[in-house]
DNA sequence: CTGGTTAGAGTCATATATACTCTAAGTCGA
DNA sequence: TCGACTTAGAGTATATATGACTCTAACCAG
């Protein structure tokens, strides 16, 4: 009734790291940190960062845990994504991948890693991946620009207070295509996600623009089951 | 680096099932069957069918392999829903669950089960269940309610050839609310997922609604990461 | 002071959703 | 056979969301 495995099975988590990097023309890309493998199957590949799942360690802290430790960066946003268990997905041993995606602020993207096994790209502009993350990837990339449209994920890449403008290119370069800055203005306002600080924005050669935050009591649109309450419960960053 | 378990971590597959079930009154039902567990922990309470993962299973073949042996049911559709892996969520051992919802036709909710340990439950009066299983429904739910509203979820519930006020009632029935049947069949003709086949049904006191049939050249929204070649190239329901 | 920049308010046309009305075409009972 | 009843299916009016666009405000650089 119960099959036993032929090969032994094992549980990984992995997280696709999603950041926007400034260019040198002032331009923002849509980019992800990889790490490059050190042993077989795939050695020298480059691969999504992840690793086992510790004992007492919940799916989303392994899959946080795994990511500061592997690149150093911290993540504003953390959300499942997809298990993915292929019987040939690994060509040795029978692997069951619980992905994840994560978010980190553009800052953080500026920095170059320690290791040189680990590596910033261009989303849409990898190299041939280990496995397949590069399916892994695709989903990830698809759901990002999905889910930004209806939901409030954008905070995930800017700092507490930011002008419109900076929203309006962080949505700019998720989806790739221009955005009208008068519709987008009253795109958000109505939506409520955003609030008006009555701070300015000095130092600009031009008009300056008031400084917004996100509305923390509106809550997150589909949500983890788990994060559910977390999420909505939050104390918030304060009024 | 790599922690060691200090309990033995099994992996899981369970299924959450639905369908709609016609009740005496001629109203329609959401339900789903759930399995009483016969051993220890939460020996006697309900429960989602679930089992192992098969060695050389594919993850939604063993969701729907497990959920045929334990029910006898026939999936129509088969979705991944989340993965659950919260370190307490068994008392004995460390178990991740990777969770699928499915959909099976009206027609096979009539009959009761063999097994008196299988029954069918309203969703929305569901007595507790083991483990994390009622929080589990809860997320199916509000996923299939969602997802419903902008996909093509319905032909799951229904017989290839349907009348618009059947599609109607299966949206009724889930959404738990009246919809307006004029504005219902503009919505569903302007959407392009449904084809009236010229046909009409007989024998009703009024006059014969045609029928229609699921577009099958359109393909689906919002698709797994995995299922989307085999759902997009499936023979289909027929012409 | 002038030209260049973006901020921010506002307009107009179009697409879509909701509430509603009206006629068509069948059944059933008197 | 006729009229009441029922649902099918077409159509209308109004509110709201969206995209393209215009205009003035408020800064900076020369």
């Amino acid at each position: 009734m119960t099959p036993q495995f032929a090969r032994s099975l094992s549980l990984a988590v992995s997280t696709v790291i999603f950041s926007l990097r400034r260019e040198a023309d002032d331009s923002m890309v849509l980019s992800l940190p990889l790490v490059r493998r050190i042993r077989s199957p795939h050695e020298g590949a480059w691969a999504l960062p992840g690793g086992p799942l510790g004992a007492d360690e919940d799916l989303a802290q392994a899959a946080g845990r795994n990511l500061r430790d592997t690149t150093g960066l911290e993540p504003r946003y953390l959300e499942q994504l997809y298990a993915f268990g292929q019987p040939d997905r690994s060509p040795d041993n029978r692997v069951v991948s619980i992905v994840y995606w994560a978010l980190v602020g553009g800052d953080e993207s500026a920095t170059n890693f320690d290791d040189e096994n680990v590596q910033w790209f261009d989303a849409d502009d990898l190299p041939p991946l280990a496995f397949d993350h590069g399916l892994i990837v695709e989903y990830a990339l698809w759901r990002l620009r999905n889910k930004l449209e209806y939901s409030r994920l954008a905070h995930g890449f800017l700092e507490p207070k930011f002008t419109l403008a900076q929203l309006r290119k962080v949505y700019e370069a998720v989806l790739q295509r221009r955005l009208d800055p008068g519709n987008f203005r009253r795109m958000v306002e109505t939506s409520g996600q955003v609030v008006p600080t009555g701070e300015h924005l000095a130092g600009t050669k031009h008009r300056p623009p008031q400084l917004y935050r996100f509305n923390t009591a509106q809550g997150l649109i589909d949500p983890d089951p788990l994060t559910v309450r977390t999420a909505l419960t939050q104390p918030g960053v304060a009024s």
